[in-house]
DNA sequence: TGCGCGAGTCAACAATTGTTGACAAATTTT
DNA sequence: AAAATTTGTCAACAATTGTTGACTCGCGCA
């Protein structure tokens, strides 16, 4: 029995659509108040303005499921991450997609570094064994990030028109690659 | 003997050089005109707007010299170009992140889509030999840009703080295993 | 009935943006 | 020297942006 979602709660998924998809700069409040049917005053009261929204979608983000495993299936479910087709219930894929897509951003760029390199790259290498962990998860992140890149920002041709299943055996390759890399 | 740069140069390379580190949307036409120190409206005079002078500067890279090779040499190239350190005066990387920065702005997006693709990867997949070459072109730029997205955009650790030398050992590895895939 | 309160609207603000047209100065051309 | 063309400035514009304060409406409660 779900509670008729508050104006509130419209308003942090609505965000959560628009700003992972187009970037924070290029969301304006009123396209968010629009797109639930409300006043633009409604974020700076609810919120504390468009900054605090933003970081209300960022919190939603505290766990990576790619990490809930072992270092064995570790690659099996990075793979699967970025394999998966774009799934706005599922945060794990969508993730991804936000940290590119806001990266370069002014405003909140040095909140998705942040992110990424305390919340995924260090737990990331923490996970692994053997030498150059930190190497290696880098290397991880530049393979899963850089076919993310190619294939849903840049829409390579080779890319971006595989099934998840053909995309899932190019990557794993890659990805074997990296954790491989021993200097 | 250079000629005294006339302001309409000026305005090109201050357009450069914004608009390749911070994105399109993220300079304004008063920042670039500031920077050479003449009046906004230059701009519309001498480009036709804000959009004409970014196509102005899109315009200068007509020619990827990581392309200047044949087949064998390629990957050395490939590498080179992303492991040398930012330099302005040189294209190769610089154009690199310039398409990273301005990827995902909703005026531009296309643009640097159809750049990378007819001009760098259509282009790439032509040089290569044997079977998947369009698949294994793709798999080489995700893991080049992936590499340059993680090393200039979220500075991870493992990848932000190596020197050019370091940084080729770890993109040639991942850059040979993507040229080497077959299915 | 009257009081208070949460939810939401509305108008307006200051700032920034890209662009334009009228004008001034300087330089070249005749 | 006079005319014309280039080169640039200046003021102003309309649009968009995030934010604020005053206000209205509806509902529970005394």
């Amino acid at each position: 029995m779900s509670q008729p979602a508050s104006t509130k709660e419209n308003l942090l998924q609505a965000a959560r659509n628009l700003f992972w998809t187009r970037g924070y700069s290029n969301v304006s409040v009123r396209d968010i108040t629009t797109a639930v049917g409300v006043d633009a005053a409604l974020v700076s009261r609810y919120f504390g303005g468009k900054r605090g929204l933003f970081e209300a979608t960022l919190a939603q983000i505290d766990r990576w499921s790619a990490l809930d495993s072992d270092a064995d299936d570790l690659l099996t479910n990075a793979v699967n991450s970025f394999a998966q087709p774009y799934d706005p219930k599922k945060d794990r894929a969508n993730a991804f997609s936000m940290l590119i897509v806001n990266i370069n951003d002014p405003e909140v760029g040095d909140d998705i570094r942040t992110l990424v390199q305390q919340g995924l790259a260090d737990p990331l290498a923490h996970k692994l064994d053997g030498s150059l962990r930190q190497e290696r998860a880098a290397m991880l992140l530049a393979v899963l990030f850089g076919a993310a890149l190619m294939r849903k920002n840049f829409q390579l041709q080779g890319m971006a028109d595989k099934s998840p299943d053909d995309i899932a055996i190019q990557i794993r390759h890659l990805a074997q690659a990296a954790l491989r890399f021993d200097g």
